[in-house]
DNA sequence: TGGTTCATTGACCGGATGGTTAGGGAATTA
DNA sequence: TAATTCCCTAACCATCCGGTCAATGAACCA
């Protein structure tokens, strides 16, 4: 029977569990992505995604039933990097050490998906589609990351390593606040890496200034 | 002759200089900013902007050469209000208290025009159209408020009244993004008023913390 | 061998969109 | 009054878009 050979010629890789359409269906994705990336969902027609594939546009409305469908798959892919535990990330340090830890963390996640995290700001900005799609996972991961400072923050403040003349909950929204404008800073110019030691330089002078708490145990590394 | 009554019903209040015809062609710019700001371009068809603006489709095209003709004139329209100079805004005060005052500025300005703020920005992520028309105005006044904070930081550094462990530069980048992470802030959530107090006093401590320096003499006033 | 499923396509369809055109009515001008 | 200009419209047009369909070849199954 010559069994385990349907795929016709190149390897399919770790195939994702879900489909069996062997590989058009990726590269429509892959396609589909770039397109919709940086176009946009209401730029982009399906004749260009189809060309853009190599395939015919019925093959995709085969694969997905509506354009909407293709977006909503697009936006899944795009999310799955978005995955992370913060907690688990943060190992059992100082509360300084994680703090600082987890604004690197932040500060490189921006770095290494600035492109797809252009897209869903653009995305989230423009309440046109997938709202509910797209707010439900960012902002579960973002309250995530809040909550994880708050928390940190009240420890150290209560340890008296930390800034102490605001509540937690607002030194916590201000660290968000410069994150994120370091954020769409990264997001338009394109100078990502330089400042990015420089902001968590100023941060750490921020939060910890004049205390001479826990010392330098996490090497940037950037 | 019956002089000087050409308008058929309402009054014509205050015309812009360039245009002779009535009002008609105000009423669909103001339709389309409406339908522009909270659609986008591509979303909003002439039509809708027609019966939005309860004329003839035909009548927009003859106001307005093409679609992206009306766009731009609703871009100029929204960027009017952006033509600040905000080196005049800032008295003769004294250092500390000009910065606070351009930083309550930024505050204030972002808080009152959130809603052309959020277009312009969702259109800058995305360059779809315009990206030159709007970034050569929106990059000047930028460039122009971070100027004037870079010379203000370095002189309050020199005079001993600011946080010095940082360039100007550096000091004056940080301030931006933690001024542009508050507008993101106040972009998506809608408590824009709450939080803009405790803001500006994170900043102040955080810029003129431990220094005795300059009194408090531009309340807020939100 | 013949049937069934899978993967794929070119051709087609109704609808919406940006844009045009020919014309009408009111005011101004002559 | 006649011609001209300005403002405005209904009707039209070509094009493109999302989506459907019938057909087709290849692999698998009986």
């Amino acid at each position: 029977m010559a069994a385990a050979n349907k795929m016709n010629s190149a390897e399919q890789g770790a195939g994702a569990p879900e489909l069996r359409a062997p590989e058009s269906r990726d590269e429509i994705l892959k396609a589909a992505i770039k397109l919709f990336a940086n176009r946009g969902f209401h730029e982009t027609s399906m004749a260009e995604v189809a060309r853009a594939a190599n395939v015919s546009k019925a093959l995709i409305f085969w694969h997905f039933k509506t354009k909407e469908d293709l977006f909503m798959a697009v936006l899944n892919r795009l999310l799955e990097p978005y995955v992370i535990d913060f907690a688990e990330e943060a190992g059992a340090l100082g509360e300084v050490a994680q703090i600082m830890q987890l604004v690197e963390l932040y500060l490189m996640f921006v770095r290494d998906n600035a492109s797809s995290i252009r897209f869903f700001v653009a995305q989230l900005m423009r309440g046109e589609l997938a709202s509910d799609a797209l707010t439900g996972p960012v902002m579960q991961l973002y309250d995530g990351y809040r909550g994880l400072l708050v928390d940190l923050i009240g420890r150290a403040q209560a340890k008296d390593l930390c800034l102490k003349d605001f509540p937690a909950a607002a030194v916590a929204r201000m660290l968000l606040s410069m994150l994120n404008g370091t954020l769409i800073e990264m997001l338009f110019a394109e100078n990502a890496n330089a400042d990015v030691a420089s902001a968590i330089a100023m941060i750490r002078q921020w939060l910890f200034g004049g205390r001479a708490g826990a010392a330098k145990d996490a090497p940037p590394e950037l």
